[in-house]
DNA sequence: TCTGGGGTCCTAGGACCC
DNA sequence: TCTGGGGTCCTAGGACCC
């Protein structure tokens, strides 16, 4: 065997479940539910659910309110305690990024790709999994791929404490036959819209006729989908730092606000937070966002241009209630956010951008 | 049952320009 | 009556990720 390049998509095992029993070890093997302040009966969502506790059904995204009602009587809810988890991924980073020989690349709080040329991926991805376990004592899985797309499916199969490699040999032995919802960047929405052409298989989509795609998707998301069904992606893990391009504070009122001036208020305090967060970075804001739920189903996002970039806080602020006075009176807000999007540096932009939204 | 909070990227369509 | 052809910029909204 010799060397090629790999690339491992390393995530860590219910994370923020994770650190909360080895802060407690008494929660081990309990139901632990994580979300809001901790109090089910406020309106928020589970951000985890321990092993234990998606046994009942309970998972992240789930109304707090819906998870305390499916919980058994000895379940456990916690509130979210971002720092802690920020202090145990830094950790958890660090750790792989001294790897021997590897380039790291962070996607999010839990997890990362880890690109490494070597003729046993499989024992990377062991001496990852036990350096992260001895350093921090959490357990993760690892996807191996040829790519990051199946590097990133992958780690699934992978779960719990576990490792699988899944490379261009495997991808339709393993994946041709699932539904297509199972790809990374196809959700509900776009599975619903592959069906109506018939395609709902990874295979089917594979296979698809790449004009029809192009004219559904358009000719962006059209290729991309079209490649994804054969397990096509990037392959190249870039270490370089990754540079925010915007920040926004959002906040879901426990009763909805019903006044102009509560909603002028409310507006102010995001806006003034979302702003000082691009300010801590010395980087002009160019762009203002608000967005607005309202009672059921319903947001809205309104974007405005600003008439020239600002480091000028309250040129942000009155720009955002500004906005802020052109929703429709009476209506009760439930959730209000307030995003500010900040001017880029000169680059020279890379080509490869992968479409999945989020950090990648 | 009734929906967090942090993000990024893509598309469509209109305005405007030459 | 019918309606250039190319381009850029902007807004609004959709979709998805962790």
């Amino acid at each position: 065997m010799s060397a090629v390049p790999w690339v491992l998509h390393v995530d860590m095992d219910q994370f923020i479940a994770a650190v909360e029993v080895l802060r407690q070890p008494e929660l081990a093997g309990k139901p632990v539910i994580i979300g809001g302040n901790g109090d089910p009966t406020e309106r928020a969502v589970v951000s985890t659910a321990s092993y234990e506790a998606r046994e009942f059904g309970i998972g992240s995204g789930m109304p707090l309110k819906i998870a305390a009602r499916k919980a058994p009587p000895d379940a456990v809810f916690l509130p979210v305690d971002h720092a802690a988890y920020e202090a145990a991924s830094a950790d958890v980073m660090q750790t792989l990024r001294a790897l021997p020989g590897v380039v790291l690349e962070i996607i999010g709080w839990d997890e990362c790709f880890l690109g490494v040329t070597t003729d046993d991926p499989e024992d990377v991805a062991s001496a990852a999994r036990a350096a992260v376990l001895e350093a921090t004592g959490l357990h993760c899985s690892v996807g191996i791929g040829d790519n990051k797309i199946r590097a990133k499916i992958a780690t699934e199969f992978g779960k719990p404490r576990g490792m699988f490699r899944l490379t261009a040999d495997n991808w339709f032995d393993v994946m041709g036959e699932r539904e297509t919802r199972e790809l990374w960047g196809v959700g509900s929405r776009v599975q619903k819209r592959l069906a109506e052409h018939g395609i709902r298989t990874v295979r089917e989509l594979a296979d698809a006729d790449r004009a029809g795609l192009l004219s559904e998707f358009g000719p962006k998301m059209g290729a991309w989908y079209h490649g994804l069904g054969s397990g096509l992606g990037p392959s190249v893990v870039d270490d370089t730092p990754w540079v925010a391009r915007s920040h926004s504070r959002e906040t879901t009122f426990q009763q909805n606000l019903t006044s102009a001036s509560q909603i002028e208020a409310a507006i102010r305090e995001l806006a003034e937070q979302a702003f000082d967060d691009c300010l801590a970075e010395g980087r002009p804001v160019i762009r203002v966002h608000l967005k607005v739920r309202y009672a059921p189903f319903v947001t809205k996002t309104i974007g405005r241009k600003l008439t020239e970039p600002t480091q000028d806080r309250e040129t942000f602020v009155a720009a955002a209630v500004a906005i802020g006075r052109t929703l429709d009176e009476g209506r009760e807000v439930r959730l209000l956010g307030v995003r500010a999007e900040m001017e880029m540096p000169a680059s020279g932009d890379s080509a490869e951008r992968t479409p999945v939204r989020g950090r990648i």
